[in-house]
DNA sequence: TTGTAAGCGTTATCAG
DNA sequence: CTGATAACGCTTACAA
């Protein structure tokens, strides 16, 4: 008789203060379904016996879970993590919960996550982008689960998006560094598979630059997993073998900060012996000597919007309205004029 | 007629295979026990249906989700980030997943989230140290569910920890600090209230000082939220209160960064005018200018045995091992002996 | 205001 | 190897 205690259940509540299994629902879901009475003895059993409802089972009885689901590249930077937790902090204030997710940046492990978020009763879904095979669209569409994309807008894609041209933004930073003189342009960009933020970055270096009469297929790209540690190599290799370039431009601020390392390692001042720009303009930013010229990206803002919209489309008072966030360059040391 | 179309199920899929319910549930679970052909076109029509498995329906049928939930204080930093991740791929390898939330800090958010972790039917969960309501245990002990603590190693508390020992870490390098001649101590500490993270470590402290036979009463502390900004603001209160001040300890990293930046504010060399540690060792710790001395921690190696530790509980292959990782020094550029 | 009972989509037991 | 069928714990008409 050493049976393993189990958690409570309504019936063991119901029994407890003598009324039905339907009576102690609704005295948990609408208390004011209920006399007083009877709502008192019932809270108090509950009480007692320490119970709390069995999520799979309302789910799968009342078929909806007030959860969003989120899918982000990585947690292991700052790059999202401010826009997701103004994200959860307003679905938060509307009633809802928030399951998170990492791909770790693999397309793969994401339509896993999509899968298992979807399946675990998800009534929306945030991804990161719009980069993804057309089947993961498909599979969504025929799961009839809303989706939003963040940290991207682009117009035309299958999902709606609350984000910002990451073209628009790379060409702006990269006209100012041109109108500063420079012309020797390298840029250290993310892996570029399934991840439309570092494809359009590198394209709206490349307009600019074509823009501006210089050759496109003059800018030194290379193309690293995300990490302080790559931008570091990948800055030593960028040197090395274009030893001219005077502005290294960085898809975000982690590979930002990890170029300025090299930097300093290869006894390079910066922004007087070489420029750097970042993305993003996380903490890490302003913090690291000299602070970043980046692109600013209204995080919260894009968090809290996406909350909203998000919201709206579960609870059907929306199909998914795009918008389109501002972004602004933001100037801070790391970048000088050519003085070559 | 226009009912929108809802996901299909598992009858949908026996339906069109011409099989019963529990032969597509068995393909799907244990395909060895299904004949080569029956298999093949059970996974046809699952292939055509988009078919994806109901997790709350599963879950209540087998009472059994796989999934481990962990519940930290925020993902807004980089703290709790690396052994997180480590946890999250140990958890992948054994075949569990990982739901997270965060709880800002705040002990009524964490148990509401170990709530609706447990409600969802958790496998296990992992909590990030001790100190919290004893109603909080009454409740994870009826409910029967495994919680192992981390980021704090603690004998003889309610439940096991993988962690290392707050207090002897942040001992240890207040010697170091006293070793060096100083003798005017302040520290700059995270919110005390269910953190013994916070709450050890000023023991740790206030224990070297006392051995040193300096007085424990006149180490000057200040407590404050987590966050680069409150770091800042901490080290202008306790300068210009105590300007005699020649050492800064922080609770962790980000608050020491937050205090270097306070430092250079005020104009102040750090570390000729004014030494400041760290705790954490996270890699913020080696990009600010000066690199910070700081407490290592090893992250990962936490994360994993975490996550082996509590799948062992899960599956009553054991009933909870604590173990207390060592930590150690790391010493930069951010301390330096006292000239004064 | 309260109770009864029919699902919700799986898994698992037991026969065949 | 396969098929009925009984759980699993909750919500929600529908009745009373």
């Amino acid at each position: 008789m050493s049976k393993t205690r189990t958690a409570p259940t309504l019936d063991d509540v119901a029994k407890k203060a003598g009324v039905s299994t339907a009576t102690v629902s609704r005295c948990l879901n609408g208390p004011e379904k209920v006399s007083k009475n009877t709502r008192q003895r019932v809270m108090e059993a509950v009480e007692i016996l320490g119970y709390t409802p069995n999520f799979a089972a309302r789910v799968m009885a009342a078929r909806r879970t007030f959860t969003i689901g989120a899918i982000i590249p990585t947690m292991d930077n700052a790059i999202f993590a401010r826009g997701l937790q103004a994200f959860q902090e307003e679905l938060g204030q509307m009633g809802y919960n928030l399951l998170v997710s990492s791909s770790a940046y693999d397309p793969k492990r994401e339509e896993e996550q999509i899968r298992s978020l979807v399946a675990r009763g998800a009534d929306g879904l945030l991804l990161i982008g719009h980069d993804r095979a057309a089947s993961v669209y498909e599979y969504l569409e025929n799961q009839n689960v809303p989706v939003l994309a963040a940290w991207s807008f682009i117009e035309g894609e299958r999902i709606p998006s609350i984000g910002f041209d990451n073209r628009k933004a790379m060409f702006a930073l990269a006209e100012e560094v041109i109108r500063l003189g420079h012309q020797k342009i390298a840029m250290i960009s993310g892996k570029i598979e399934g991840n439309d933020r570092a494809r359009l970055r590198l394209a709206g270096l490349r307009d600019a630059v074509a823009a501006h009469g210089l050759d496109p297929s003059d800018v030194c790209v290379v193309e690293r997993p995300y990490g302080v540690e790559d931008g570091t190599q990948a800055f030593e290799e960028v040197m090395s073998c274009h030893p001219k370039v005077s502005v290294v431009m960085c898809g975000n601020d982690v590979l930002a900060v990890g170029a300025v390392r090299g930097a300093q390692r290869m006894g390079l001042k910066v922004p007087d012996d070489i420029s750097i720009t970042g993305f993003d303009d996380i903490e890490l930013a302003q913090i690291i000597s000299p602070p970043l010229t980046t692109v600013h990206v209204p995080h919260r803002e894009m968090g809290r919007k996406a909350a909203r919209e998000l919201v709206n489309m579960v609870e059907r008072k929306s199909t998914g309205q795009s918008v389109d966030l501002q972004t602004a360059i933001t100037k801070r040391n790391s970048l000088e004029a050519f003085a070559g």
